[in-house]
DNA sequence: TACGTTTAAATCGTGTACGATAAACATGGG
DNA sequence: CCCATGTTTATCGTACACGATTTAAACGTA
């Protein structure tokens, strides 16, 4: 069964980041969380939801902690008071400098050529697709 | 980024097993155990985790609960006290024809052909054994 | 037999995930 | 202007994940 592979594989990807991550202080979600902001912040929480496949209940308190080690901060969206803008500090920006080399090494782990990778994604996003259309 | 996609496909996965799994009352984890078992109760801790990637921290507390609702149970085994078996009863035994269509369903919301699904799962093989090797 | 080492589960604390619900705000029609 | 409706975030409860530690049983060696 598929669901097997994209389960463990998924696990096991996180795993292979954890020792590329601790030294930063963030944990697996966060950095993707952290990646989605270096691409353009501010966004709101709904925007990085969307990106992730996440919601409120599991961003919101995720954010409250990257905001209490000083990396985004938060705050209401004045033209729109139901958003909240979270938008990368001093540090959170800097921190894009430290993690330069986290995307090399991972790819690095995998074992597999550029071609393979890409090869793969393509696969995946069709699958994603077929997924969220079902 | 790879990881972003085999991280969101996976939620996706869940997502589509859970309509089929809620039935059932099992949650997505649960039923990987499940379907572990019903390969060939009974099986040790470790074993299963062995074949999920889990450890008896994730597992010990699920498999409780797979015990509370009546579809295992756990005993120490008597030639190595160390070891917890765990069984199917016969209630476990009895789901397994109730879930006999959860694959063919799933497989079915992925999209892809049967070619295209032999495909991708040896490419995540192939990715699981460099993650493992690093 | 005694004892240090290894192994298997369990326990504990922290951090995701997510369904269900609530609260605050925006918007459009009367 | 008011209200019904929809949208955005937050809160709560339950269930994974996992690092670190603990407990208990098995094993090896003197």
């Amino acid at each position: 069964m598929m669901c097997f592979d994209l389960y463990s594989a998924n696990h096991d990807f996180a795993r292979v980041y954890k020792p590329l991550l601790d030294p930063l202080g963030l944990t697996y979600p966060q950095y993707l969380v952290m990646v989605t902001l270096w691409t353009g912040a501010p966004l709101s929480v709904g925007k990085i939801g969307q990106r992730l496949g996440l919601e409120s209940n599991t961003l919101t308190p995720m954010l409250k902690r990257l905001e209490a080690i000083g990396l985004v901060r938060r705050s209401r969206d004045s033209l729109d008071e139901r958003r909240v803008s979270v938008d990368l500090t001093e540090s959170g920006r800097a921190l894009e400098a430290r993690a330069a080399d986290v995307p090399n090494c991972a790819s690095a782990a995998t074992g597999l050529s550029l071609e393979e990778m890409r090869d793969l994604q393509i696969r995946l996003r069709k699958l994603q697709k077929g997924l969220r259309s079902s």
